[in-house]
DNA sequence: TATTGTTATACTCTATAACTATA
DNA sequence: TATAGTTATAGAGTATAACAATA
C-alpha cells in the first residue's frame, strides 16, 4: 500500500509559486535599500509622500493597510533619519500632515533607480511582451477581489 | 512646464505587481493559519518536517534561507505547542533531528486544506490554463535564477 | 580547530488598546 | 462623544555574534 497523500502538494498553488518569486525580490531589493540606510517600509512611505506631498498618517495608515500607531512608528523612523517632517495641517489641529524634507525628497530618485535596477536584474530576461502579459494578469486579479491597500512588507 | 518625473512609476515593475497579489495571498492565509493557532514560518517548518520525517535544523535552515539561530526559536516554538520535538540524530551527537509529534502530524493535513482553500479563493476564477501558464512563468523564473531557499515570511 | 546547535542582544514590523488633544 | 495621533506593551521574525558541546 502506498502512503495516502495527506497533504496536497503545495506546489501545485499559484500562490506558493507567486510567494516564491516575490519573496526573492522583495529580499534583494531590500538588501539594495540598506545600502541607503531605508528599509522597504520606509521605502513604501517615502514615495507615498513623494507622489502627494502632505499626506496625513491616517490616509497613509488607510491606503497602506497599516494601523495608525504602526504608521506613527515610521514616520518617527523618518523623522530620525530627516526624511520626513511632521507638520500641522489646515484648521482642525488634530490633523497633521507628514512631509519629505529637502533630503528626503531627493532620495527617492535613487531608490527609484534602486527599484529599476532590482526589477531588471529579475524580470529583464523575459520579452517585453510577457512582462505586460504577466503585469496585465496580476492587475486583473487586483482587480477581481477589489485589493485596495498597497502592500507594505 | 510639467513636473519632471524624477521618480519611474513603480507600478511599470512587475515585481511590484507580484508583491501586491502575493502579499494579500499570504496576509489572507495568515489569518487562517492563525485560526489554528500557527504563523506562517510554522507553517513552513511543519511541511518540511511532514514530507522529510526527520530533518537537522542546520539543514532546514539551509532550505529556507535562515540562520541556525532563527530555525532553533523557530523550534521552541512548534515544541511548546506540542507540534514537534527535538531528537538525537545519528552517531554524531552535535546533530539533532527535529520530529513531528503525533498532534502536528494530525495538524499539517488540516493546515493544508486551509492552503488549498487559501488559494482557491483567489485564483479559482481563473482558468485552468491560465493558472498553469502562471505557474510556469513563475517556475521559469525560479530556475532562470537558481532560486533556491523556500519563503518563509 | 571546525561544526552543530543555543543563547544574548537588538532591530524591524505590526497589532491591540489605552491615552491625549482637539473637535 | 468622536476623531487624529501617540504611546505602552507584546509578539513574530530575523540577524549577528558569542558560547557550549562535540568531533
Amino acid at each position: 500500500m502506498a502512503k495516502p497523500p495527506a497533504a496536497n502538494p503545495i506546489e501545485a498553488h499559484l500562490g506558493y509559486w507567486l510567494r516564491f518569486v516575490s519573496n526573492h525580490v522583495s529580499h534583494a531589493f531590500s538588501r539594495k535599500l540598506a545600502g541607503r540606510g531605508v528599509t522597504v517600509a520606509e521605502w513604501v512611505l517615502l514615495r507615498e509622500l513623494f507622489e502627494a506631498d502632505r499626506v496625513a498618517p491616517s490616509r497613509l495608515a488607510e491606503r497602506l493597510g497599516l494601523t495608525r500607531g504602526a504608521v506613527s512608528k515610521l514616520a518617527d523612523r523618518l523623522a530620525a533619519k530627516s526624511l520626513a517632517t511632521r507638520m500641522a495641517n489646515g484648521d482642525d489641529r488634530r490633523y497633521q500632515a507628514l512631509v519629505l524634507t529637502a533630503e528626503g525628497r531627493a532620495l527617492v530618485p535613487k531608490l527609484s533607480a534602486l527599484a529599476d535596477r532590482n526589477d531588471a536584474e529579475f524580470f529583464g530576461h523575459l520579452g517585453q511582451a510577457e512582462r505586460e502579459w504577466l503585469i496585465a494578469a496580476m492587475q486583473a486579479i487586483v482587480r477581481h477581489h477589489d485589493l485596495r491597500t498597497i502592500p507594505v512588507d
